[in-house]
DNA sequence: AAGTGGTCTAGACCACGTG
DNA sequence: ACGTGGTCTAGACCACTTT
């Protein structure tokens, strides 16, 4: 065992800026100094700068914004993908702001993936939705979502800048049954990318939910790249009875 | 709107490798050639290199062990949160090899945070165990269990290889009723990073779950470290009738 | 001892965002 | 126009693992 532990220059620094985040010297959406200037202040190079702030970024205390600089990441939101109370006043109950815009909506006929997925017949026309979701005005996520027009006709004609699930249940009396979640890790393309206001690469969420109805029959697909910072995954279940 | 998409030499240099894995050029656990190589083979620096790598690695596509070299991911296991029928069955479903290893076991005083999350009297006498597992011989996670002795004492004695469920069911009757579940991307710490034999900061799956009894009693609260890129998280839930 | 990744320096130019 | 981050070069030394 060593009696003194090693810490690379760039964790050391790493350390000093999360004091200053932690003690509350510099607040949520507060701007960090400049790279260039954190270097001088530092007496290191930009690159290991960078390495200190990609660190700090991996574990969700700061984020960036494409070439703007880098800033106090907020508390991550709690979010529950087995609820569908709405995402703005989930958020909102949590003391945040949040807002929905939707990027595009049209009819498509169901890709491959999608069939197999769901048991649609490959070809069905279903409702496709992208909407990009802000949490303090920041760009949080962009979601994918496909809906089986079955069961209502005319869903595009709403606004779908609001609960998809309310939408859903006052129109056309629709009630999710069981959802089946999927999530890991993983990277965000150019194009979502390009949508956050992020690089291309960045870390991020992957959650997709597929639901269907009491019949067993399919209702909507959804997926959701997340900034990962962004969001604590909570759930609750219980345990099926064998 | 571009007509081309200019992309940077780093990533250009990732597709290259993405295709190698893609196409099965390069098999799950292959060691990729040292960045050194890799830096001639492409005439860029190692630094190019090592970012192109960095990506592949967010991706989940490749993984390193320190100091040994970069190797490619084996694909993700399915991972459901909610279920308890053991992990080695688990994961050998799945058609890998799995393995549990004790890393200590000993009779604690429920620290304070834990006392705040599951209602116990702070001091509380609870068993803590820390674990490693591996798949295919590649430590994926470490977890850290706190269990409520009330009803199970001398857990302990029992070898903790195995499933810590099948043994409080099948020796102490205990059954899980409902499961409050947390998880977020996160880093692993300098202890945590040893114990999987990767680097300091390395990026994770944190996860959480507290595990109360029928009559509401704590059991059991569970924090595991996983390797981001080992595991998908599949977990289907029914909501609550209201 | 040799090879590997891990860290770090001291620069440079570019692309984009903001005033 | 200027400041910012994004990318890249061409080296260097260190710490650890493997042979």
């Amino acid at each position: 065992m060593k009696a003194v532990e090693k810490r690379a220059v760039y964790l050391k620094v790493r350390d000093q800026l999360a004091d200053k985040i932690h003690s509350g010297i510099w607040l949520a959406n507060d701007k960090l100094p400049a790279e260039r200037q954190l270097s001088e202040q530092f007496d290191i190079t930009r690159v290991t700068v960078r390495q200190a702030l990609v660190q700090l970024e991996a574990e969700g205390l700061i984020f960036r914004a494409n070439r703007r600089g880098w800033f106090v990441a907020p508390k991550r939101i709690d979010y529950d993908p087995s609820r569908d109370i709405g995402f703005v006043r989930y958020v909102e109950d949590q003391g945040f702001h949040a807002r929905t815009e939707t990027l595009s909506k049209q009819l498509v006929e169901a890709p491959q993936w999608l069939s197999q997925l769901t048991g649609l017949a490959e070809g069905t026309p279903v409702y496709e939705i992208l909407r990009r979701r802000y949490i303090n005005d920041r760009p949080c996520l962009v979601e994918k979502i496909f809906v089986n027009p079955k069961h209502c006709a005319g869903l595009l004609s709403h606004s779908l800048n609001q609960s998809l699930w309310e939408l859903l249940r006052q129109h056309y009396q629709l009630e999710p049954a069981e959802r089946y979640i999927e999530m890991y890790p993983q990277t965000l393309d150019a194009a979502i990318a390009q949508q956050l206001n992020v690089n291309t690469g960045c870390a991020s969420l992957y959650m997709r939910r597929i639901c269907h109805d009491q019949q067993g029959e399919f209702l909507e697909l959804d997926e959701e790249f997340w900034l990962h910072n962004a969001l604590k995954v909570v759930v609750s279940v219980k345990p099926p009875k064998p």
